[in-house]
DNA sequence: CGGGTCCTTGAGTAGTCTCAACGGCGGTGG
DNA sequence: CCACCGCCGTTGAGACTACTCAAGGACCCG
C-alpha cells in the first residue's frame, strides 16, 4: 500500500494531516457504499476489509497493518465498495480525501508513486486470487501466515521467534474462504508438523523454508 | 479499466499511438515477470490475464474485452506479476510504456482519472475475491457469465438475445476455480432450468432477472 | 483418414462443510 | 469474590460439494 513516505515529499506530506484519532477494537470503521470526505492512515493496530454477500457469507480482502493508507482506491472514486473494521483498537492519521487526492495528483512524480502502490495493490490481490482459486486449505492458510509474517517483519513489528496475531480463527476462515472449524483443524496439522504453532494470539513459525516453499 | 477516451482527451491519446499490430489466437502475449517496454489496448478479440502455480494449476483472472488497456498496472511498475494470453485473434494499439506514463501522470486531470480506473479494477477484482471465497460453483459461474454479459452489451457487443463466448469450459474453470467437468455439469444444470444455455460458442440468457439476481 | 481438442457421462473419492456438544477463558454484574 | 454469560477453540460424526480418473463421441483441421 502507499505509505506516503517516498523519499522528500516525507515531510510534505504530513502537512495534509488534518489530526489523529482512535477507534476501539471492533468498531467498523466504514460499511459498503459510503462516500467518506476523509482517508485514513493506520498508525498502530490492526484493521482489515470486508465484504459480505447478501446472506450473510463474509470475505475478508486484506488486512491492513501500521503504515498502510486505508482504502487507496478513494483516491481514485468517491464510493467504496468494500467495509473496513478495526481489529484492535487502532489509531490513524486523518486526512481531507481531497486535499490528499489534489496533493498526489497535482505533481507528476506523487502521482507516479502513486500509480506504483496501485500496481503492487493489485498484484498482491491477483496473488491472493490464486491463493482462492487453487490452492488447497493448508496451502492458503500457510500462505496467509507467512506473508502477515513478511510484511510485519518488512516494518519491524515482528521478533525473531514470532509476533502477536490478534486475529481468530474466524478472521483467518473469511480471508482464506474456509470454514473456521477447518482452519482449526488444519492449524492442529501444521503444529503436528512442526510447520508454526497459533495459540494465544501468539504466531510462532518454527520451519520458515519450508513455509515459505508452500 | 482505463479506456483513454474520456472527453476532451480522446484526440490526444491517439497522437501517442505508436502503431496497430494483430496476434493469433492462443498466442501469448506476455508471461509473468516480462518488463515490457510496450502496452497495449485491445482494439479487436478477448484475451485474458492469468497466473500459474508452480505445479501448473492456472487462475485466470480478468477476461480483457475490446476498449480494455491490457495490464494497467504497467503504468505504474516495470514488471508484470501475470501473463496475458489471446483468446481469439485479436487486434491492438501500441503504446510506448513511458510515453503513456509521461503523458497521464504529467496532468492532474489525467492522473486522476487513471485512479479511477485502478479504483474501478480494484472493486472489480475485490468483487471476484468474494465470489472466489465464498459462493458456490452454480453462483460462480452465473456471475462469471452475467457479469460477461453487462460488459459486453456495455460496449454494444452483444445481440439481444446472446452473445459469441469463445471461451472453453475450460477457461470457465480457471476464471472460477473449479474443474472443466464440473462447469460442463452446472451449465447442464442451468440449461434444465431454463436460466440460460450455453453451446458451440454462443451464450443465450433466457432468464435475465434470475441471473442478475444470484 | 488420423489426430487433436472439446464436451459429456459415469463411478468412486477427497476435501471441506454442517451440526452439535463441550471446555476454557475473560469480562461483567451482583 | 463468585456466578454467569458469551466468545473462542476443539473434537466428533456425518453429509455434501466438487474433484479425479476414465471412456466415448462430436467436431474440426490437416
Amino acid at each position: 500500500m502507499y505509505d506516503g513516505s517516498g523519499a522528500e515529499d516525507g515531510s510534505r506530506i504530513e502537512a495534509l494531516r488534518l489530526r489523529c484519532t482512535t477507534f476501539a477494537a471492533r468498531r467498523t470503521i466504514c460499511y459498503e457504499g459510503d462516500a467518506p470526505t476523509e482517508l485514513f492512515q493506520l498508525f498502530d493496530g490492526w484493521a482489515f476489509r470486508y465484504k459480505v454477500t447478501r446472506d450473510g457469507r463474509r470475505q475478508i480482502l486484506s488486512f491492513i497493518l501500521p503504515g498502510d493508507l486505508i482504502d487507496l482506491p478513494l483516491l481514485g472514486t468517491e464510493r467504496i465498495a468494500h467495509a473496513v473494521k478495526a481489529l484492535t483498537a487502532i489509531s490513524v492519521c486523518v486526512f481531507s480525501r481531497t486535499e490528499l487526492a489534489d496533493f498526489i495528483y497535482g505533481d507528476a512524480e506523487r502521482a507516479r508513486r502513486a500509480g506504483a502502490a496501485f500496481a503492487a495493490q493489485s498484484a498482491a490481490t491477483d496473488e491472493q486470487m490464486l491463493d482462492l482459486g487453487q490452492r488447497s486449505a493448508f496451502e492458503r492458510i500457510a500462505r496467509l501466515l507467512n506473508h502477515l509474517a513478511v510484511q510485519l517483519r518488512k516494518r519491524g513489528l515482528a521478533e525473531a521467534e514470532g509476533f502477536r496475531l490478534p486475529l481468530t480463527q474466524s478472521h483467518i476462515a473469511d480471508a482464506t474462504g474456509l470454514t473456521a472449524v477447518h482452519v482449526g483443524r488444519t492449524l492442529r496439522e501444521m503444529r503436528k508438523s512442526k510447520l508454526l504453532s497459533l495459540a494465544q494470539g501468539w504466531l510462532t513459525i518454527e520451519d520458515p523454508e519450508s513455509l515459505a516453499a508452500i
